[in-house]
DNA sequence: TATATTAATCGTACTTTTACGATTAATAAG
DNA sequence: CTTATTAATCGTAAAAGTACGATTAATATA
């Protein structure tokens, strides 16, 4: 039905797919890389460092501020963007937990 | 479009948006909890586990398996599946790179 | 005040995802 | 050979995601 049955599943599972979803454009995951290359906030200049238009930004910046990974503040007419540092830190751990569950040392299928 | 632009991305970045994107669904969070606990592989306990139709278990399976996250044994008239071992690391140390870039000691939005 | 600039939002078209019942394919058991 | 069991696939309905042009809102500048 396009919408995943969440009732069924732990918050834990829900967060881990949560934050996945988020990460899973790659248009994101560039937003992302840039400003954490470019440390200093910024803000329109996403639109012209990756090739989509204005309003596609701007809708995938809003998902990245609604899971809490970035923040926005006004400057006269422009919105400068950065990566929110704790948030960033909450994401990091959760999935780590999740990507280093130990590896069986044998696996039945071979 | 509902189709992401994958051209105007490095590789890097689409992979890990696939990556992600495979982990963007509780149910599939689940099952690699699951297969983890289990250790040993397992086949159609994973449908009674989580609350989904045989169907929707698994397409989901199919994704995981795209992926190549997990790898399945056909055992008479039952699959056995199992993580993927080697493939998991490369997806962990994927991701850990990307996770881990550094925060800048001072962010202009305060 | 009028105009320009910047970014959010609206409306829309199209694609993909999620979910499930029904069917099919493959193997095991009688 | 027939029947039961298991899991993949098919078909389909509904929801969510992606992208963009156009519009709107807010601030800065002339």
């Amino acid at each position: 039905m396009g919408s995943a049955k969440t009732e069924i599943f732990n918050q834990q599972q829900n967060e881990i797919a949560s934050l996945a979803k988020v990460l899973a454009h790659p248009a994101r995951v560039a937003i992302l890389q840039y400003l954490f290359k470019t440390n200093a906030c910024v803000c329109g200049d996403i639109v012209d460092e990756i090739g989509l238009a204005q309003a596609t930004i701007s809708q995938h910046l809003k998902e990245l501020k609604q899971v809490g990974l970035i923040k926005g503040n006004v400057e006269g007419t422009s919105v400068c963007y950065c990566i929110h540092p704790e948030n960033w830190k909450k994401m990091k751990s959760l999935l780590h937990e999740f990507l280093d569950l130990d590896l069986a040392q044998n696996s039945c299928c071979s």
